[in-house]
DNA sequence: AAACATTTTTGTAATCCCTACAACTAAGTA
DNA sequence: TACTTAGTTGTAGGGATTACAAAAATGTTT
């Protein structure tokens, strides 16, 4: 919980119970989890949490730069608490969403479009089937 | 509209009234278009038209490779009648959506997901403010 | 052509993620 | 302590998407 405290202090977020619960879960678990995941498993510890609250936190831990939010489907949302720059594969059949390493990390930079002014996020994502999935299928 | 038939029938799609329709509209209109942008444009030729068919028909055209699904960002999905491989940059202040070339086309490829049984779908994404909107801004 | 089967379209109802908003609580300051 | 600001909570509402069943169109067989 400390390094959640810390971890929200250099990004310049006050650290209050719910967002050190928040930064703490994305930290230790890198699931790329939901909205409701957070809440569900949260709520345990906090009984009086609201969604909203996670809701809340997740914009400004985004907006400060300590959390990515990952719009890979249409569904919901799903939240990264590690920055660095990596892609992400979404397996269509279990719905699990992996980190994906990248050989040249400055393709992303390399290729800005000529027409923005500024980036604000640069996201690559896969879809597919996990091999998990695959094996499972073929039993 | 002879184009997007014979379109739809390459990819072994049965060329319907309403098809043919959205077929030719994203391949007359590079916009990246939502649902409700085809339905409107649409509506005005096939009075009887019905929003579902659109979203049947956009997912009938993903599945058969006709069109590519954008989940840019988590408000509504953008349509793409142009598969070959390219990436998107959406401004957060106006909402365009704009093709972005990339300089290495393999670069998607060749860092495909280890734990990928197979891929259906690769996407790059960027998000920031376009040069019209910083333009509008500093005026 | 007629009868039948299949495919496609249509419209409504329902679902679900997310946001708006106002009241409540907690924390910081003088 | 009194006051101000910041953060949390819960409910209500909005909006994109899907489910589903009826209707219409298309294709097929006799």
């Amino acid at each position: 919980m400390m390094v959640a405290k810390e971890h929200l202090m250099q990004f310049g977020i006050r650290p209050s119970v719910q967002r050190v619960a928040v930064m703490h879960y994305l930290l230790t678990h890198r699931t790329h989890p939901t909205v409701d995941e957070i809440y569900t498993a949260l709520a345990k510890e906090i009984p009086t949490l609201s969604r909203t609250t996670i809701y809340n936190t997740l914009h400004l831990l985004c907006e400060h730069g300590a959390a990515l939010a990952l719009c890979i489907d249409g569904i919901n949302a799903h939240f990264d608490g590690f920055t660095h720059p990596h892609a992400h594969f979404m397996c269509t059949c279990c719905g699990k969403v992996y980190d994906v390493d990248l050989d040249d990390a400055s393709f992303v930079k390399r290729n800005t479009p000529h027409n923005a002014s500024h980036i604000t996020d640069a996201q690559l994502y896969y879809k597919g089937v996990c091999v998990d999935c695959a094996a499972k299928k073929s039993n």
